[in-house]
DNA sequence: CCGATCCGGTGCATTATCTGCACCGGTCGT
DNA sequence: ACGACCGGTGCAGATAATGCACCGGATCGG
């Protein structure tokens, strides 16, 4: 759209810093931005940057505006969308916000499976932690979040919740592999290989551990989930996750089995989207979707 | 704002029903008019009217753009108030829309108030029947509703409400001003002028005779509150309206009294605003006041 | 049945608006 | 003190919007 040019434009100022830089970045040169910026101030009756000596700063006014300008581009998207749904084909675009965990099978294949039906559509995946996801939602880079344990829920609106409890993982010869029920203290006498702190699943074990008066103390820490999946096949080391990331393939070698509820209760993997905030066409029936499948493996 | 420029042309023509009245009454060329339409439409993907031989009609897509411009235009209404209310002064723009009881003393008092307080704000006051004012908010028409049992309520969001009893009003020197408890059928047996059927105090007062086996037969049926309170001075007749709208002073030689509440319950006056929708500063200040007000006046 | 009328759409010259270039004054780091 | 950036501005050229005249088609009135 043509008339948003001017908001964009405010954005890359906001984002670079300084006319010049933002200039440069949206190929044009710094005179006919600093016009344009000087204009719109005009215009919208108040200046929307402080100016200081090495470039700009976003003022109060000038954050109100910006989350206006996000507020309206995400609505004119819905607003495409369901013109879009009203022509029988359906198009548009879905921004989604997920923990590592979902990566490896879960999204991969939802994001097939909707494609599928409807090829118009595209999808972003941003992958951020549990903390990040909700600032995603409010500043309206993605639409939908789908994070393990999350941290504030004030912006984040719950859409769907399945509980999945934390796992060990080891290789299939590895000595807990014939235990019937799994207990906290037996994985934490092994050698383990955890997530960072931020993780929520680090927290839930930190916790759990503090509960029985032990502590997590992993040989490796990680942010890679994935780093995790294939360490505890090099050593005979115990590693934790939640399920919806592993595979229940045999031929891996990879073994997994929740830990006993009576050490650590489950942990929420939620679906959410930003309060009062109206989805596209496209975005909500993906929701729709996902809901549904987390539904049936919750069930199942 | 320029860049809204286009949606507000878009809304002309929409509510002309051809671009070269539209055109007119934009003082531009039709010529003009129709290429800003072609543009905006190659643009956004799709065409947003329907042409027809004798004009054009907005089509679904074009009802869903023009709500999309509506709720923008009212966003930006928000921002740029909350700016202003930023640098100590308080601006803006309120538009109410209300019944008729409000009109003689209420709103003129309140809005004197304000403005009072805060020089920059102006106020719309728009008279509308309890089946329209919800449309009002809808459209963003009106940011404030204050109506008499409103009929919908599905956008229509409550912010305070106060029991108002149908009142009979009558001069001073009539039958009935020296009963002490005020009966409906005494009422009805008296010549009497009510509102018309649209009015949430006929409907009260429809319901009520309706209860007690009697009809509501006015010898005068208006839509004016104005003539009805002026009317019973001149005739020996009953009036009904709610004690928000008339004034308790004694020298005017009007009287009004509450019909028994064992004959009909009180009405509500609502105070709602849209459903989901941010305020700018100067409204939702201004709804605070007007539903202090009510709290006192119910108190009291 | 047919002309008058109104409609949306289009080619072309004009006008308004925006952009790019060169340059100014000021601040900060070296 | 000097160079590197910064935001801001005057001026000329580029770009986009507008107005005018006109077309083809549909409707309405007689």
């Amino acid at each position: 759209m043509q008339y948003l040019e001017t908001f964009r434009l405010i954005e890359a100022i906001a984002r670079a810093g300084s006319i010049r830089k933002a200039a440069e970045d949206s190929n044009i040169t710094a005179s006919a931005l600093n016009r344009r910026l000087a204009r719109f101030e005009a215009e919208f009756g108040s200046q929307i940057f402080e100016r200081l000596p090495r470039g700009v700063r976003l003022n109060p006014a000038g954050e109100l505006v910006l989350q206006h300008y996000r507020a309206q581009r995400s609505d004119l998207g819905r607003v495409q969308s369901q013109v879009a749904d009203l022509s029988g084909e359906r198009r548009g675009h879905v921004a989604i916000a997920c923990s590592q965990a979902l990566l490896p099978f879960f999204l991969p294949q939802q994001i097939a499976t909707y494609r599928n039906a409807h090829p118009g559509v595209t999808f972003a995946v941003n992958v951020r932690d549990r903390e990040q996801a909700e600032a995603e939602l409010s500043s309206f880079r993605s639409d939908l979040a789908l994070v393990f344990e999350p941290m504030v829920l004030v912006d984040f609106a719950v859409l769907h919740a399945i509980p999945q409890p934390v796992c060990a993982l080891f290789a299939r010869d590895h000595p807990l592999a014939g235990r019937s029920e799994l207990r906290l203290r037996d994985c934490l006498d092994h050698p383990h290989i955890a997530p960072a702190q931020k993780y929520g699943v680090r927290g839930l074990l930190d916790m759990a551990a503090k509960r029985v008066g032990r502590k997590v103390s992993p040989v490796v820490e990680t942010e890679s989930f994935e780093l995790i999946r294939y360490y505890v096949m090099h050593e005979r080391a115990v590693g934790f996750q939640i399920p919806i990331g592993l595979s229940s393939e045999k031929d891996t070698g990879l073994v997994f089995r929740p830990i006993s509820g009576r050490d650590m209760s489950p942990g929420n993997l939620l679906l959410g989207q930003m309060r009062g905030r109206v989805l596209s066409v496209a975005t909500s029936r993906f929701a729709d979707q996902v809901a549904l499948a987390l539904a049936k493996m919750s069930d199942g």
